[in-house]
DNA sequence: TGTATATATGAATATATGTTCAATTGCACA
DNA sequence: TGTGCAATTGAACATATATTCATATATACA
């Protein structure tokens, strides 16, 4: 990334000088991004169902299809992108893989989850 | 929403009653979609920059959008969906609007999303 | 080896969303 | 009151993404 600033006003409120030091605070750009891309897993309703049934107990695909009352396809599809992301890990038995969690921060960020969206009581 | 569910297979792996119980265990469905929505909005690198800054301290959206090297408008944007997230709040003071952070859990949750980031340490 | 079952995959489609551009609003100050 | 600046807003556009549908894998079992 080439770092010609926008110049974008000159209400100064903060000198480029501590612009520069704040930046040089900042996490580096690909740690921003894959904390982005993590966030934006559990940015979906239906994976952060799986995640909460996940929570429960292993599960093979056609559970969570059914839990969840989606389409098989769908839920796979959505299991493949918890994998790549690291979330979920599998093992297979015979026919059927059961899916579980692969994070152990997992619980305790969603439960900082539910504390903030409880307390934002708004009705959204 | 009916609760004609989907027959998905047979391969019974879970027995339908206990399938029955993890649901009653399950978040209803209205605090689900609302944490996907707080999810989703650090789920996105602009946003997630924006926090990161207002982490280190107050700023204006001129700052903000110097800082990121990005227009004035976007950040507007961003802000504004931020803001509904109640995730910043704001102070006038002549000209220029102040951001600034508006949950105590942010630095904690980012915090954790940090450690399962850089725990996962593959080149993506 | 052939069939059945659980899961995965790819293409297509519909929807959501981030940024830009062109205005407009709100406050300060001359 | 009128000009300037910071910020907001709405429409348009491009891109990302969740689900569906059809099909392909992989394993079990007869």
């Amino acid at each position: 990334m080439v770092d010609n600033q926008i110049e974008v006003c000159n209400c100064g409120e903060i000198h480029s000088e501590e612009l520069q030091k704040i930046r040089t605070e900042m996490p580096d750009v690909t740690l921003i991004h894959r904390l982005a891309d993590f966030f934006k897993i559990l940015g979906d309703p239906t994976r952060i169902t799986i995640v909460f049934a996940l929570l429960e107990k292993e599960m093979c695909v056609c559970d969570i299809a059914t839990l969840l009352n989606m389409s098989q396809s769908s839920i796979s599809h959505q299991l493949k992108t918890l994998k790549i992301a690291r979330l979920v890990k599998y093992r297979r038995s015979g026919k059927t893989i059961f899916y579980s969690l692969d994070d152990r921060h997992i619980d305790e960020i969603v439960s900082i989850g539910v504390l903030h969206t409880k307390e934002g009581n708004d009705g959204k």
